[in-house]
DNA sequence: CTGTTAGCGCATTCAA
DNA sequence: TTGAATGCGCTAACAG
C-alpha cells in the first residue's frame, strides 16, 4: 500500500496541496470550513507528512545529532535522557553516537550525521583536533560543546564546575588529615580532567602541601568491565588515541605499590572509580581504613557499595538539558548568552576515615 | 556558503549529474578515467550527498527507530549500545526513544518515527494494544520485538530464556534450604516479567513446594532514584499505565512485615532490586544473614555492592546486537529464521545463604 | 482567502 | 559508456 502524501489529501478534500499545506503548518489563514475539510481528509486517509521531505524543502530535519564517548558510561547515560527529554518536546529527534573516545570514529560520524542534514549538534569531542567538526561549524551548523572543550572551535560549552569540585574534594581529603592524597586520571586531550586535575593543585597549594607529580596518575581509563562486554564487540576496538596511555589498573597498582602510598586517593571519574575498588578489593584493601576514596559523579548505587561512596555529585540530566536548550536557543536563531559552569556538591558518606584512624604511614607534617 | 551539491560536482569534473550519481553508489560502470575525475571533484569540494535528498528519491532513510523504556536503565543501554555499534557499521543511524513504559510516550514516538520515514523499528513494548504500532507493521515497515511480545503484533521477537533463568534463581534458593520465596515484580504487561514468575512458579513446583500468592508482588518499579533526577523533568511525567499499580516500596514494606515473612528474595529486574536494598538498608535488615537476595540482571557494579549480588546474568549487549542483525536482514529482504532464546546464567556471588544461617523463622517442613 | 508552480538534491528510466 | 529528463513529497513564492 502506497503511503498517503499530500496530494492525496488535497483531491479528497477537494482544495490545492497549497492549502493542505498551510493547514498543517498553521501558516496562513485557512477559512474554517475548508479547515475542517483538509483536517477530515488528513483522519480519514491517516496522513502523516513525510519530514523527509519537508526537510528537503525546508533544508531543515527536525533531528539533531549527539556525539558522547560511550552510551553506557551513567554519566552520559543521564545526559543523553536530559538532551532526549527536551529536543523530544519540541518534536525534534536526535541521533546518538558512540565515539569511545576514538577520534577516528568521532570524524566517521561526523560525517555521517552532515550527510544527514542535522539541524544541529551537542558533542562531547575526544578533544584531538578535527578538521571535519570545524568545516561543519563553519558550515554554520549550531553547535554546543558537552562537558569539554574542543581545539579550535568555538561554540559555546556547557559545563559543571570541574575545578571547584576537584577543589572541594580535595580540600575534604586535606581536612580528614591526608596529605599525601593520589589522583587517578585519564587522558590529558579531556579538557575536563584537566579542570579536575588544576583543581587538585589548588587545594593542595593553598594548604601549602607540595606537589609530588609521582602521585598525579593519568592512565587509560578502560580498566573495568571487559567481564560483560564480549571482547569481539566494537567496544573496545582500536581506540587509537588511547595506545599510547599506560593502562589504569597497572598505573594504580605501581601507585599503590609505593613505599610510602597515598592514604587517599581522588578518582577523577566513575569508569575508573569501578577499576579502583575492583583493585582494592583484590588486594584486599579496605576502604576507608586501609585508603580514603572519594571518586566525582555519583550514581544511584553509590549509596550501596561496600563501603558507600562520597563523591562529587554533578547535575547530568541538567547538564544535558540545558545543552539541549542552549542548542534550540541557537537553531531559532535566539539570542543566548554563554552558559556558566553548573554547581556541583560534594556528598558525604563512607568512603573516607581521618588520617588517624590509618596505620601510622609516614606522614609529611 | 551553500551547501554543495551533485550539481556542481558534476560541473567540475565536466560529465552529468547521473555519472556522478553512479560513480559514488556504484551502481553502473563508469570508465576508469571518468571515475577518477569525479572522485576529484568529490574530493576538491568536499562534496557529501544529502542522505535526505537521496531519501526522498529512493524511498529509504538509512536510519531505524529504537524504542525502549528507559535509556537510564543499564539494562536498556547495554542493549541500546549493541544496536547502535551494529546498525553504525553498516551506515544505519539509530533514533533514541524513552517510553518510561508509558504507552502515551509510545504512541507518540510511533507517530514521531513513522513521519520520519524509518527503514525499521526495533521496539520493546510498553505492552498495551496499539492501533498505530499494528498499522505501522501493516504498512509493511519491518519491526523487530525487544524482550518483550506485543499484543496483536505479529513480528519475530529476539529475548533471552527468562522462565529458565527464573527457574535457575528459584531453584537455587530452594538448594539453599529455602521454602518461603519472595517475588518482587512488575506489570503485567511487560510479557518478560510474567515469564519469569512462570520460571519461579515452576521451580516452587517442581520442589513440591506451595505457592503462596501473598509472596508474588506485583508493583510499581518506580521506587527509587528519585534523589537523581529533577522531579520537574519528564522522567516520572504522567505514566498513565502505571498509575494503578502499588508502589514497590510500599509493597515491599508489606511483605516484609508479613509475620512469616519470607527467608529469600527473587527480583526480577535490576530497578526493583536497588529499591529493595535501599530497603534493607533502612530497615537494618542485614543481607544475607536475615534475608537473601538473588535479582535478574547483572552489571559491571553488582560485584562491588554491600554484599556482592548473587544474580541471573542475561547477555543484553548480545541482545540488542542481534534483534539489530534480524532487521538488518528484514530491511535486506533476506531469509530469516525466528530467533531462539538467548542463554542466560545464574552468577552465584554473596548475597544469598543457606537457611540454617538464619534466624529461626517459622519455616514450612 | 486559495491555487499554480518552481524548486529542494538525488536516483533512475529511457535514449543515445 | 554516458546524458537528459522525470519524479520523490513537500514548501513557499507569486498570482489571483
Amino acid at each position: 500500500m502506497a503511503r498517503v502524501n499530500i496530494r492525496d489529501v488535497a483531491d479528497r478534500a477537494g482544495v490545492s496541496t497549497a492549502t493542505v499545506s498551510h493547514v498543517i503548518n498553521q501558516t496562513r489563514f485557512v477559512r474554517e470550513e475548508t479547515r475542517r475539510k483538509v483536517l477530515e481528509a488528513v483522519e480519514a486517509l491517516n496522513y502523516h507528512p513525510s519530514t523527509i521531505a519537508r526537510g528537503l524543502a525546508t533544508n531543515t530535519t527536525q533531528t539533531i545529532g549527539l556525539i558522547i564517548s560511550d552510551i553506557t558510561n551513567p554519566f552520559f547515560t543521564a545526559v543523553a535522557r536530559g538532551v532526549e527529554d527536551e529536543f523530544n518536546q519540541f518534536g525534534y529527534h536526535t541521533i546518538f553516537c558512540n565515539t569511545d573516545e576514538d577520534s577516528a570514529r568521532e570524524d566517521e560520524y561526523l560525517r555521517l550525521l552532515f550527510a544527514h542534514q542535522i539541524d544541529g549538534l551537542i558533542i562531547a569531542p575526544t578533544g584531538v583536533h578535527s578538521d571535519r567538526l570545524l568545516r561543519i561549524a563553519e558550515a554554520e551548523i549550531p553547535i554546543v560543546l558537552l562537558d569539554r572543550a574542543a581545539p579550535g572551535i568555538t561554540a559555546p560549552l556547557v559545563h559543571v564546575d570541574n575545578e571547584g569540585g576537584a577543589y572541594q574534594a580535595t580540600r575534604y581529603l586535606i581536612e580528614l588529615g591526608h596529605r599525601r592524597i593520589g589522583i587517578l586520571t585519564g587522558m590529558e586531550t579531556i579538557s575536563t580532567l584537566g579542570m579536575r586535575v588544576s583543581g587538585y593543585r589548588r587545594a593542595l597549594q593553598e594548604a601549602g602541601i607540595s606537589i609530588d607529580e609521582a602521585l598525579i596518575i593519568r592512565a587509560d581509563p578502560r580498566f573495568h568491565k571487559n567481564q560483560l562486554y564480549p571482547s569481539d564487540s566494537l567496544l573496545w576496538g582500536s581506540i587509537t588515541n588511547l595506545q599510547m596511555t599506560p593502562n589504569a589498573f597497572l598505573a594504580l597498582q605501581k601507585l599503590l605499590d609505593l613505599p610510602d602510598r597515598p592514604t587517599a586517593l581522588f578518582v577523577t571519574n566513575n569508569q575508573m572509580t569501578l577499576g579502583t575498588l575492583h583493585a582494592f578489593k583484590e588486594r584486599k584493601l579496605h576502604c576507608p581504613e586501609d585508603i580514603s576514596l572519594v571518586s566525582f559523579d555519583d550514581h544511584d548505587w553509590a549509596p550501596l557499595f561496600a563501603p558507600p561512596l562520597t563523591v562529587v555529585r554533578q547535575p547530568t540530566y541538567q547538564l544535558g538539558q540545558t545543552a539541549a536548550k542552549l542548542l534550540l536557543k541557537m537553531i531559532n536563531h535566539q539570542e543566548f548568552e554563554n552558559p556558566s559552569p553548573l554547581p556541583v556538591e560534594l556528598i558525604i558518606r563512607e568512603s573516607c576515615a581521618k588520617l588517624s584512624a590509618h596505620a601510622p604511614l609516614k606522614v609529611a607534617a
